[in-house]
DNA sequence: TTTACTGCAAAGGGTTTGCAACATG
DNA sequence: CATGTTGCAAACCCTTTGCAGTAAA
């Protein structure tokens, strides 16, 4: 098997965790979310990747979701899913999200500001009796192109 | 018309401003909204009032959504969107979500921390090229009914 | 009385699944 | 060779919409 990287080594982990194949299938899904800039849909991701058929690129989307390899998100403006590697495989990221044509970039902030925000939410969700897992914050706005 | 408080003033300045009016079911969806502790999905909502017919319910808080009433909202964990009534009517708020049932429940920041975040969030948004027009905060955890 | 609105039933559309053939370890 | 995997096509299910009748201002 030729060719590995780090991340392959970390997906091939996870899979064999799960008994589950690194067939050419999801080394073309892994190769599409990895050569995106922010979360695809499955139309874009199938652009990237013309060789996946739809259904089978579902199917193995859900899996490597099951895996912790692959994150699934839901956005309001899109009826689509979107699609992207798990943080654990790539670092904690946001997502800022033009509303005029939808398109998602990643985003990385300051150290100090995560780590006052995980205070404060972590009391924020003890104050309701939750156990704090992980949060998301996304940024709505208007991209260059779309003001342009 | 009796039994006018202020959120339904609100409500019928903005339903004037889009010439939609005040109708019966319409009453019913807000009532149901507001009647919520956080977003609710559809069927949640017609359990709150049955005399709702399904396709009104969905066609109403369409165009609620369009006149700034409604908020809609959807979670990775639901199929169903969720609803509830928009912020300029009921004021900035993020939302805490049981990854285990689903529930969602309203949540407020400290001030200073969302002025912190709102400061940061704007200068990555602007080193990306983005307009920033808003921002989300999801907590995910588990509700305390889901570890008893 | 004009125009918006309602509710039923049927269609829409992204996503999921049954199944028989195929690849992987 | 035993078991996971594939891909087509059909089903699923939340949501939307056409239409003929009704209610709001």
């Amino acid at each position: 098997m030729p060719d590995r990287n780090p991340l392959d080594e970390a997906v091939v982990e996870r899979l064999d965790e799960h008994d589950l194949r690194y067939t050419s299938g999801r080394r073309l899904l892994v190769r599409g979310l990895r050569s995106a800039t922010g979360p695809v849909t499955l139309p874009e991701l199938l652009d990237l990747e013309p060789d996946l058929p739809q259904s089978s690129a579902y199917r193995n989307l859900a899996l490597l979701e099951e895996a912790g390899i692959v994150r699934r998100l839901v956005h309001d403006a899109s009826d689509h899913a979107r699609f992207e590697l798990a943080e654990p495989l790539t670092g904690h990221h946001h997502h800022l999200i033009c509303e005029s044509c939808g398109v998602m970039v990643d985003i990385v902030l300051d150290d100090d500001i995560e780590h006052a925000l995980d205070r404060s939410l972590e009391s924020m969700a003890a104050s309701e009796g939750f156990s704090l897992r992980h949060h998301n914050i996304d940024l709505f706005g208007t991209c260059a192109d779309c003001r342009a």
